[in-house]
DNA sequence: TTTAGAATATACTAATCTGTATATATTATT
DNA sequence: AATAATATATACAGATTAGTATATTCTAAA
């Protein structure tokens, strides 16, 4: 594990997020990050495999952060369910808060054959997953169905925290989100 | 009007969908278009003045139908409320269906200074302000909640359908919508 | 202290980007 | 047929892009 390469993730997680993925040279990166362009190539094979890796360290980051909230909090997978948006709300709301890789990625990269996009949309099916597995954990009715909408909440959430820091939409979506639980918990 | 001009905007639109607005340079555009940079230069001043007419007319192109279909449906404020994502799916699922101008350029130009970002932003919450009008003329409880909750529904069904096109999404959005606008109006 | 690996500085290629200059051809109107 | 506006072709400037080559400096281990 090298420290000049976390340094360059992180940077660049940080300059994607800002200015744009596109918009962001390896120049800028590696200046921003303190080092050359040689070193950032003996780590990462070109700006696509950055992009990649970047893109997989916050989802991993995001991911494990939610898990552990939601394991943490209760062993009833009603709770579970339950909290979701809770910590959502959390962590979009977070000074912390940089986004959504993937989301930006996809809208950057639209060719279906492009590995970024693909790695977005793997990662976007990934999280509906989760939520379906802790739907199906509550024994909801429809599982699939109430993951595919709750995603599109928590999407449209982070959407509206990037157009405008502190939209304060996620409020309103945990409330939608509390109304599509109950209403698809079994009786 | 000039028929050039229509042209270099419908092939822009077309380009910026499939392949990304910075990634597709000017050179691209009058070329596809059947041009050249100087006839592109002498209808728009810059690529960003050309990426702001192509967000607009999107917007109105989207917008003008959209009105067009529920005023044409039912006079009943209340039917027009309900019907919204009857139309979205309708509009989501044609063929012609190539996304959302804002959401893209708001992922594309992140930075909130910069006037793509801020008109992407304008026509976002111009947007959920029509779902609010809509929902204050049926007589719900908080139309700016309601509306807000929709518009999320909105724009992640149109992020899901530009990752990934014929995700279905938009059926469930439906589904969710009627349970939120049934919950939420006034008995 | 010598040696090996890691990081640096600098310069370069070759392509691409936005925007402009100049001069020619086409078209419609008088 | 002469005039004026519109569109074209071509070339260019100047900046920026991703990625590589070469040579030097630093650091840690033997």
């Amino acid at each position: 594990m090298s420290l000049l390469k976390d340094k360059i993730l992180e940077t660049a997680t940080d300059l994607f997020h800002t200015r744009g993925i596109n918009s962001t040279g390896v120049d800028t990166i590696v200046a921003v990050a303190g080092t050359t362009k040689m070193t950032l190539y003996k780590y990462f094979g070109s700006k696509e495999d950055l992009i990649l890796q970047v893109l997989l360290k916050n989802q991993q980051d995001f991911q494990s952060w939610l898990s552990e909230k939601l394991n943490a909090s209760s062993k009833k997978p009603n709770d579970k369910i339950q909290q979701l948006f809770d910590y959502v709300e959390e962590w979009i709301s977070s000074p912390a808060f940089i986004g959504i890789g993937f989301i930006k990625a996809s809208a950057e990269f639209p060719n279906e054959e492009n590995p970024i996009h693909q790695l977005s949309h793997q990662q976007s099916r990934e999280f509906r997953q989760y939520i379906s597995k802790l739907a199906t954990e509550a024994n909801i009715k429809d599982a699939d169905g109430l993951a595919l909408q709750l995603s599109l909440l928590f999407e449209g959430s982070v959407q509206a925290e990037q157009m405008k820091r502190g939209s304060g939409a996620v409020k309103y979506a945990k409330k939608a989100a509390k109304i599509l639980i109950n209403g698809a918990t079994k009786i």
